[in-house]
DNA sequence: AGCAAAATGTAGAATAACTACACAAAATGT
DNA sequence: ACATTTTGTGTAGTTATTCTACATTTTGCT
């Protein structure tokens, strides 16, 4: 089964990276408009804190043309428009452009490979398809037992869900072995779940394994990178988004959002627990916490961390003003 | 030894949240401007779309007493202040504040986590103590052979370690296990390398396997999320700051950003190499990914991504103002 | 209490954002 | 090919917003 790639429950703040948008609308976009998209995409940091006349200037256009590029974009006025743009450099693709190269000092390579994690997660957030997340976890959550496959930095991700999943309750298993994946996946009944990680979506080893589960009657979710053979073979396929390998030095961030993706799901599952289980997993997982304190030092060192603060509680009202 | 926790070598943009900022210097704001900046705190949201005057008027003071804020947080005006603020806001500790609750939509929930791990991954980047970063990598990089421990979620950060480092020569075992982390240990030799991972700080059992280690003259690096026994045994000590876990649903961000680190050592790592091995690990890295494409399908889709943008090369000149 | 210094507010100037309208350039139909 | 409509762009003036100079109030100290 295809996910469809739109249709996005976007409740919370889910809009796509702005600089992208303005890539994508500039042929819609009459001549004039365009020379200002093209200054704003040229240096976006330059134009957060250029005023209506210097941006006009610069492109070569009038004041008005420059506020009908911003409602042509979707927003109201020039204002909002700086204020989103703000927000889409915080940690958007743009920074991505300073690649890592061999001479940059340590805090340098350090705040880019930072500033590129960040960025691809965000990428991965804006590209997720909820409604596909929404099947896997009314999968999960009414599974008896659940598979993980994956091979390499998959693996590490099948791993990382096995020790998530155990905490509701559900068998799990994490398999990152060729033959073993194959032999698990042969005693798979209706009712179980196998979610296969493959990052490039084209590993054919894991596609055995999905086969031989799907034939048993297991339901199958995916979890991969980008569209490929995995996607024919799944009932519901998550794909995680990330920014594709560009340099040498640039890190792999697939993990990292496959991570976030199991995250999601164990939360998910999480929440169709009834009320009494939640109770109980809270408890275990507060006791496992202190577990591991007391555990180490039984004489404990009590760390009570002070009870953040008990400012700023009272919220003001924003009136728009007064007659 | 213990890591300082000042000098960040601030290459890249590398400030503290605005509004933890805001909220440290409180008390050296005169009484008016701690009306605005609790205004601020109680809403940043509201805040990026107030006018000044609106902004007075909610706190309750007058126009030039919200600039004098502006100022004293250091920001010469009032605009500057707002695009720092939306900056900041895109992925600041404020969204913490709308906690995981068992009754938020799926879209909802995802959104949050994703949140939050964004957010969680921002204070790891800015936290971190790039002087200690150096040490490790030059440790590293001196390596004849290196070691990861860690147990439960940070044994799994172990085993990402040593996926990576190989690559660059350096034989380099994850070890899970209590009893084998001590036998490794134990044949160790002067020239290795132990990273101890840890996000308590305080597990006892990983102890034991960095003072063998120590004893037979090893290097230890230590990988935690905060001070503690850990921080004691080991040569170079990186505190990995992230949120802490505040409710049930809140995901588990410790590992994400321990990955990370891995990321930024084993990148470090990399350019210490010369220019010949740089070359060579390009070119590893290149044929592996082919690899695993055409072995996967020999008859291969060729998948030629369009070379991005061609767009928007030639930056134009910002220019104040014209006579 | 009375003075100095600091803090805050008032009012108006300077700047920026926006709107109505006029002109220019395409596009379309005859 | 020309007229006519439609669409695109700029000009000029209006309104709103930010900022500055100065007046007033408050605070702290002898």
């Amino acid at each position: 089964m295809k996910p469809q790639t739109a249709a996005i429950d976007a409740n919370i703040d889910n809009e796509t990276d702005l600089l992208e948008t303005i890539q994508e609308r500039l042929p819609s976009l009459r001549k004039s408009e365009q020379k200002v998209a093209l200054v704003v995409l040229a240096d976006a940091d330059a134009a957060l804190t250029a005023t209506l006349a210097v941006m006009a200037r610069t492109a070569g256009v009038s004041e008005p043309t420059v506020l009908r590029f911003c409602e042509a974009i979707g927003y109201p006025s020039y204002q909002t428009f700086k204020m989103a743009l703000a927000r889409s450099t915080a940690f958007g693709m743009h920074a991505v452009h300073s690649l890592i190269t061999a001479d940059d000092p340590p805090g340098q390579m350090a705040g880019k490979i930072f500033q590129y994690t960040l960025a691809s997660l965000d990428r991965a957030r804006r590209k997720l398809d909820m409604a596909s997340m929404e099947k896997a976890i009314e999968i999960l959550a009414a599974a008896r037992r659940i598979e993980f496959f994956g091979f390499g930095a998959s693996g590490i991700v099948a791993q990382d869900a096995q020790q998530k999943f155990p905490l509701f309750g559900k068998p799990c298993i994490a398999t990152t072995d060729y033959h073993q994946q194959y032999m698990s996946a042969m005693t798979m009944e209706p009712g179980d779940a196998l979610v296969a990680i493959s990052h490039t979506g084209e590993t054919v080893a894991i596609l055995k394994g999905i086969e031989a589960a799907k034939e048993r009657g297991a339901k199958v979710i995916g979890i991969t990178g980008r569209e490929g053979a995995l996607s024919d073979h799944c009932d519901v396929v998550l794909v995680v988004e990330t920014h594709e390998n560009t340099n040498v030095f640039t890190p792999t961030t697939s993990r990292l959002a496959a991570l976030v993706v199991i995250d999601i799901l164990s939360t998910g599952v999480a929440m169709h627990l009834d009320a009494d289980h939640v109770q109980l997993f809270a408890e275990m997982k507060r006791s496992l916490a202190q577990m591991r304190r007391t555990f180490v030092y039984p004489e404990s060192r009590t760390q009570t961390e002070p009870s953040q603060d008990s400012l700023a509680k009272t919220a003001p009202r924003w009136r728009k003003a007064r007659p």
